[in-house]
DNA sequence: CAATATCATTGATATTTAACAATAAAACTA
DNA sequence: TAGTTTTATTGTTAAATATCAATGATATTG
């Protein structure tokens, strides 16, 4: 189950957002003393979709997915370490539009929602990085659904291959960690599409697959699918 | 051709943001001075995606259309008076990701972006209120796209009859303002299936439908068929 | 007001995608 | 390590959806 401990010392964190030191010592204290640190393992549950948000969560380790649950799920996209998890149910309706699950183990601050709003209101440029962090990831939705909506399948795969490389490894070569049903969810397709259009893929070699452990050879060809949709 | 001025007097005006005067007046002064309103005709296009913004778009009176634009358009949302119709742009990356257009006649005040950053950034209260409107307008997008990817046909024009009745026209009864294909567009399906699918609402007698005149028959047919998807 | 263009409607057909099914491979567990 | 569950793969079929085509209705324009 997920361990629970409090921050000795925010100021110092190594794993701190870029932008606290923004804050007054005073008000990073305050943070410090309402924050809970929860340790989460791969697969846990860090919030749930319909309940009402009473911290604000950030990821100081690990990766987490976002998705809306439903018949099926739908994964939005996979946050790195570094930042806020969700920040417009801080600022917006309280209610969580989507679940959050541990994609390894990782760690979460959870800070008071209310101590971080008002303190938020008192920094003015402490939330402006925050509101500049809640614009880009509603672009990163607007394209998302443009993408969803207008691309087929190996265009819809070949953009999730692209975001795998580019926003989460930073490589041509990584272990997806994940499982192939995951990869359907992030594609907005059936788990058995996606696994078709990955064999296609290897086929073609534009991508070498060894079970989790992908390397895409063409990167242009998956970028041309991605563009034509 | 859409027809340009300057404002008289913001304090005093009618159309103005609810939240302008979290400002001092010296700042809505400042606002005044470096804004500019156009008018729009119905259809003409108010911003367009891929360019960069450099002023923020207050929508003062008539309603508009924001639609990602390519092969078939997808309308994300209708924007009616007395809110930014973009704020995203302004905290987050310049480019915008789509296009905006009028639906009917438009009053449109542009406020140069850099100013109005500015601006924010002393009065934390009024870049609250902004934030909180990002925030809002970014749990629709993840409403959107969920809805999208999960319902079919059926579903997703039940949603957008609905979409019409409860956040644009606040009644049973309306005219949609639009044409099929842009009915379409908003429900991210073909103008053919559209217009199919309503004939079947019609002749359910869910819906009675005279032209662009709607009017909902059984709302609560329309919500379970918007919940089945 | 006739001519023209746009929009709406319906049917037929093709394409895309999901669901179902059977088996293989891998991961986990006692 | 044998047994069990989960995950991955591929083929087949069914469902959902878009496209094409033909026609009628409505709006627009000279």
């Amino acid at each position: 189950m997920s361990k629970i401990s409090k921050p000795n010392n925010c100021i110092s964190c190594p794993y701190k957002w870029k932008y606290l030191n923004l804050l007054k010592d005073d008000d990073i204290i305050s943070i410090q003393n309402s924050c809970t640190i929860i340790n989460f393992k791969k697969g846990e549950t860090i919030c749930k979709q319909g309940t009402d948000a009473t911290h604000a969560l950030y990821l100081a380790k690990g990766t987490v997915k976002l998705y809306i649950e439903g018949k099926k799920n739908l994964i939005l996209k996979l946050i790195k370490a570094g930042e806020y998890i969700d920040l417009q149910t801080l600022f917006g309706d309280k209610s969580y539009k989507y679940s959050v699950a541990a994609m390894d183990d990782t760690m979460v601050c959870m800070i008071n929602s209310d101590m971080l709003r008002s303190l938020a209101k008192e920094n003015p440029k402490y939330l402006f990085e925050l509101t500049k962090s809640i614009s880009n990831s509603s672009n990163y939705v607007y394209k998302k659904v443009s993408d969803i909506s207008r691309k087929q399948l190996r265009g819809r795969l070949a953009d999730t291959i692209l975001y795998l490389k580019n926003e989460i490894f930073n490589s041509d070569e990584f272990d997806i960690g994940m499982t192939r049903k995951e990869l359907a969810e992030l594609s907005s397709m059936s788990m058995e599409n996606a696994v078709r259009i990955l064999s296609e893929f290897k086929k073609d070699e534009i991508l070498s697959i060894e079970g989790k452990k992908f390397k895409i050879l063409q990167p242009s060809i998956l970028q041309k699918l991605s563009d034509i949709g």
